[in-house]
DNA sequence: TACATTTGATATGTAGTACATAACTACATT
DNA sequence: AATGTAGTTATGTACTACATATCAAATGTA
């Protein structure tokens, strides 16, 4: 059960569990029976026959998928497969706690990239009703009266809306997820820095505008941002 | 151990197994004490003791962090903190087999955004060689003789190629995964549509254009992607 | 003293048994 | 037909026992 991979480098040896194996011989299971959402699995007794292992080490494989979301389980019923949520498992390790420096840029760094993009699906989709609640938004921002953890909070509401208003579900729950990680490194300046263009210069974009109006208007409006990447 | 959400509608009943309790319990325990990575954790029967569940509950809980990398276990040593893959953890469910259609779009139109926004760190971090070998590439495609595999493989070389050219690890790991998803969405593609902008045109433009000719000149390579949004 | 070897202790890893519990099925009751 | 009851079954939980890797201290050797 170890592991060597004969590179360049003595790469670390890597010890795999019994419940590792299990794992994995579920996942092959899954992909070479082609099993759909809804379909069923045979029962952990079973599992652990098939397999040569005790019921206890299938039960902490089956506890990952479960997590994960590719299995739910019920009593007498058994188990099937079942369609996970990707961002609730992104969500489970995306802490600022667990994540180095390093990664934790990269992360900001992408966080940029989406807004710029952003006007894409922003121009193809955006409605009247929209754009008037997120003048609403912009309009609560009083820039001389700056409590910072109000400041903050307006800031994401303005910026939540926005990708709540490109109509994708999956990459606003991205950029929910992204947040602590944003909230963290903002926090880290002492002085609010306010950008060339505000919030209600872009609703006024959005308006009017055209897509790369828009785009060059975010990114004035992150350019303290993206001025301190090299 | 019952939840029913006191709204208008009655939601469905979610049961929490102990398993998921005690996952809860250790996620709080590492917040809680701030444990960064290196700190080590109490041993298995110390946390089923306090607890007051079996060793095994605690080991399905325990095998959820160990997979994600959050823990790490030696024998006799105990478990220890450890910083996750996070980009691992989202590999694990990103699989076009479980995911749903509308899903599946979504995370499309994600690396569609990502792409255009790209230009940023592009700009800023392109170097002569990484030029140079990104041209060697896109020179490799043959418009003429268009194998299908074979284009999808060059496509993603030189994609792959850009996003490695950004210098940002956590965003080439993303289009990595994302890259199983884009090949199907474009395996149904029945005919090869080649964008009125090459590969080797935005080679050219970033020798010599600006960020701007970039986004424009990608906008064009991807129009027939961007044409089916709506 | 310095170093190598052996031995024991310890926490995780695996196996197996037993029973509790939820939920499905079929049958009985009104 | 609707409701209630009993039996069955697969998962959920608990407990025990032992295997195994690994650290640390004790022992032996130069």
């Amino acid at each position: 059960m170890y592991n060597i991979r004969s590179g360049k480098e003595l790469e670390r040896i890597t010890h795999k569990t019994m419940a590792d194996i299990v794992e994995i011989r579920l996942r092959e299971y899954l992909k070479n029976k082609a099993l759909r959402p809804g379909d069923s699995l045979p029962k952990e007794t079973e599992i652990a026959e098939s397999l040569g292992v005790s019921r206890n080490v299938v039960r902490e494989a089956l506890s990952r998928l479960r997590m994960l979301g590719i299995i739910q389980t019920k009593k007498r019923t058994g188990m099937v497969v079942s369609s996970p949520d990707i961002m609730g498992s992104f969500e489970r390790v995306l802490d600022p706690m667990f994540i180095d420096e390093t990664t934790l840029r990269e992360i900001f760094e992408l966080r940029l990239i989406l807004e710029i993009g952003l006007a894409e699906l922003l121009f193809l989709r955006k409605t009247e009703a929209d754009i008037a609640e997120l003048e609403k938004i912009a309009k609560k921002q009083k820039p001389t009266t700056g409590q910072h953890s109000f400041r903050i909070k307006n800031e994401i509401d303005f910026h939540g809306k926005l990708y709540q208003m490109t109509g994708n579900h999956t990459l606003r729950r991205f950029q929910d997820m992204l947040l602590p990680v944003f909230g963290y490194l903002v926090s880290l300046e002492k002085v609010p820095i306010i950008g060339k263009v505000s919030h209600l210069d872009l609703v006024e974009i959005l308006k009017t505008g055209t897509k790369e109006d828009f785009r060059q208007g975010m990114l004035q409006h992150l350019e303290h941002h993206f001025s301190k990447l090299h």
